[in-house]
DNA sequence: CCAAGCAGTGAACCATGATTCACTTCTTCT
DNA sequence: AGAAGAAGTGAATCATGGTTCACTGCTTGG
């Protein structure tokens, strides 16, 4: 038997895979999911489209992939700034919010492409679950202000749900057309908007 | 000249554009936009596909229309139901959250389709003019609830489309796939959210 | 060095679905 | 009735862009 794949061929192939990845986050990065392309991606990976195809098999797959890349880091950071074991619940949702604000902001057509660019199907199931991974580090929060009686008992998958949602849409404008105020501002509003909207166990319900 | 378009033709004609966007509608919302292509909306509507074309300059004009069809009943009723004169700001808020969510739960697929499902670019912008809509019916009430004293004064349009994506976002799920809770126990956990999350003069802002 | 296996190539291929257009049918008016 | 203009038809056409595959060239172990 006269060849065998060893560790280097594997190296080989591994970085050949990821430069395509990387040229794929690169190309959404620069102009959305819209923008790219097999082709234009293979190009900018200074590859042939079929070797693309010999790594991934289909475009779907390696988008859904290049999704994942770019959005795990975002979600591991506000899965570990709303961790932190000591804070009241609504200092930690705060410092999650925070976190999540200003590194969306300071990549604006990424996230743009991640939070609200149509996308194929495949790319789609990959940000509901990212949905579902911000929703349940939310929740997680708010289970546990619930359990030390800072809060209410509630719904907490649907608020934490509603302020995904929340941070999404307020920061969808600004994201592609910076709006008049600045972004320091921006993050204060949502962070206390997120704050007041928890149901604080010594906040009266108004109405 | 031996014809002269009549008011019976005009008529006709105004009927068959109107059988063509009712057949585009109904069919987004039994099968949301991905299933209605051109082909299958003129089979609906008992035309031939080039007649669509004799009333649409292209597919994404007719869906532009659809959608605005679709979404303009919704945006008045909000509009309707928060301009209300009297009450304070915040139960104006609750009012529209709620015609909002009750509307949105009857008719769920309709809803998703509006609300979260890729589409292509034209009816994308009509998308989000819609959103505009709403956060500016929001944003008003936010307004008036400033200047009367009731909320503090701060960025209402943020405020207002961060309401918006709430409950754009905590309605998705449960859009598709009913969730355990009850219909209305999720409009209630909503409603509570957005009224709670309004900057209200008395609230104290926490941490 | 040779055979075998695998990564890389990219022009050709193909699937989908929007769009066209030559033709038919209908309506109006003289 | 018949001319003219307009609406309706739907098979053929076209555009886009993802996918394939026969071929080249490199790597490995005997």
């Amino acid at each position: 038997m006269p060849y065998r794949p060893t560790e280097r061929t594997e190296a080989r192939k591994a970085a050949t895979r990821n430069a395509i990845v990387a040229a794929a986050l690169a190309q959404v990065a620069a102009g959305g999911y819209a923008s790219a392309g097999v082709q234009v991606v293979a190009r900018r990976a200074g590859v042939a489209v079929g070797t693309v195809y010999r790594h991934f098999p289909s475009k779907g797959e390696l988008f859904a992939e290049v999704f994942r890349r770019a959005a795990e880091p975002e979600l591991d950071v506000v899965i570990e700034v709303s961790a932190a074991d000591g804070p009241p619940a609504a200092e930690r949702i705060a410092a999650a919010v925070e976190a999540f604000c200003r590194r969306a902001l300071a990549a604006p057509v990424l996230a743009y492409a991640q939070i609200a660019e149509p996308v194929d199907p495949a790319v789609e199931s990959e940000r509901l679950r990212l949905r579902v991974g911000y929703r349940d580090a939310f929740a997680r929060v708010l289970d546990d202000g619930v359990a030390a009686g800072e809060l209410r008992p509630h719904d907490t998958r649907t608020v934490a749900a509603a302020l995904v949602g929340a941070l999404g849409e307020a920061l969808v404008g600004p994201l592609s057309a910076r709006r008049k105020g600045s972004k320091e501002a921006l993050v204060a509003t949502l962070v206390q908007f997120c704050q007041e909207a928890l149901p604080h166990a010594r906040a009266r319900v108004h109405a």
